[in-house]
DNA sequence: CCAAAAGTGTTGAAGTTACACCCATGC
DNA sequence: GCATGGGTGTAACTTCAACACTTTTGG
């Protein structure tokens, strides 16, 4: 039965062929060495989440059951599209906010026997030194929610502080991932790929506590932010909360870009 | 004679023989998909520099002549390993300061003709595919002068801002590496890497203004990283200066330490 | 009427910017 | 004595942190 998972997820989002014939790409070759790695935010309105895979009971030593979604690349393809295509191949979604952390791979970071074992059951050369460049995308939660139907069924969004352990180097890569949206959110505004639509205040000052994992004076954010003045008041309420009912807003780009390219150098969260 | 120049420079840096011979890494292979190449910042006091290779006219079409040392990475070494060991065979230099950039690398990233000549002329597998993990690395510039009797003669420190084309996706990387100490330097004093033991506050102030590529006042320069509380101030004096000598400062890893642990968020700059 | 979250201002402290003149040395 | 870069203080302004109460809704 586990197995039959493993097979049923690798060959949705690790078989060669799948994709192969599925996204044409006639002529190209998987490169044995290089693979991507994502990781993907989301956010509950409460806490920040991660997408991530379980790989179901894959040995007797039950070894770390999550994993990060990736894959190997092909070589006609650049970095930037091959994380992409990881994205679409696991959510179905396209053109989501998506940023390089950085390369990872040790020689030997397949130390888990439990890694091993996956790994013969998805590549066609388990053995390979494989290096993998780690993205990070953020992903409003409710364009995604993994169906128990799909193929990808495996996936679940996790709050990410709940994570102590996952596959290979993959602990390591979500703490780095973790650690650039951190620096990254407090020089551009790019928290706004995580939330719906319209968004409340509230809402946007939990999403800063949580990637940046501390509190913030609600007064002094609220004050902050709106004078950005990238934020446009709808004149809209929330509905059928049982307290005060708070304004709705949307992220405005326009004045974003205004800013932007004035050169303004930071949020100073 | 360019041809020969060409030889005994990749013969030094970029062939697996040598480096094979020489650092006795028996067993373990090049990876032909994976290579790293390092951006080598200097500081002359008085502008950032970094050290490129000159590959001499390698083609009739005189593609860009400057390069970044770099090479592929044995299976057996780790990501920073290869990067040290580059650093290393070029320059001589141990334990020196050194911080990913990213990964690059498109499929075509090999337009030029020029480029495609050089790679058949010092790898194996000239047409594989690689991507490349750029490092960005500190050193003192009177730790490492260019001999000119030395295999790697055709290495020299160029002022950034000299640099205009750099062969394969070199530029692009250069960049990278430039905004990447550029924040990096607000975070955390690594500057010091780049200045001797001893220095004075004035080069300490034209080396932030290289790297931040912005002038700083010099009052206020001067007050806010004496209030850091890292430097110490030797009593010791220029001499032999044509103008009031200026007080000689030392780096302090100790008082470093303490604020780092008491963490603080920036600089500043 | 109670629980729950929304919304709102002020004050003191700290930090930032801008700015001009005298000093010590070598030649 | 002159050219060169070293070294220093202040005032106006901006930003930041800390803090408590009233409002509106659903149940």
């Amino acid at each position: 039965m586990s197995l039959c998972v493993i097979f049923t997820l690798s060959k949705y989002i690790y078989n060669p062929s799948f994709v192969h014939n599925n996204l044409k790409k006639i002529g190209s070759e998987l490169n044995p060495n290089v693979s991507v790695d994502c990781v993907i935010f989301g956010f509950d309105l409460e806490k920040l989440t991660v997408l991530v895979i379980d790989r179901g009971e894959i040995s007797a030593e039950n070894g770390p059951r999550l994993a990060l979604p990736g894959n190997l690349i092909y070589d006609n393809e650049n970095l930037d599209q091959a994380a992409s295509r990881v994205l679409d191949e696991l959510t179905g979604l396209k053109d989501i906010y998506l940023e390089q952390v950085g390369a990872f791979g040790d020689p030997f970071r397949i130390h888990k026997e439990s890694d091993r074992e996956w790994l013969k059951s998805i590549r066609a050369q388990p053995d390979a030194r494989v290096i993998t460049v780690a993205y990070f995308s953020l992903v409003k939660i409710e364009d995604y929610q993994p169906h128990p139907s799909s193929f990808a069924k495996n996936a679940e969004w996790t709050p990410v502080n709940d994570i102590t352990e996952l596959a290979f180097d993959h602990f390591e890569i979500l703490q780095a991932a973790k650690e650039k949206l951190k620096q990254k959110i407090k020089i551009q505004p790019i928290g706004f790929n995580l939330l719906p639509e319209k968004f409340t205040l509230s809402q946007l000052h939990r999403l800063y506590e949580s990637i940046l994992d501390k509190p913030l004076d609600k007064r002094n954010f609220r004050r902050k932010i709106q004078k950005l003045n990238i934020l446009s008041n709808l004149k809209e309420k929330q509905r059928g909360v049982p307290h005060k009912p708070s304004s709705l807003y949307e992220f405005n780009e326009e004045k974003y870009q205004e800013l932007t390219q004035m050169g303004f150098d930071n949020f100073g969260f």
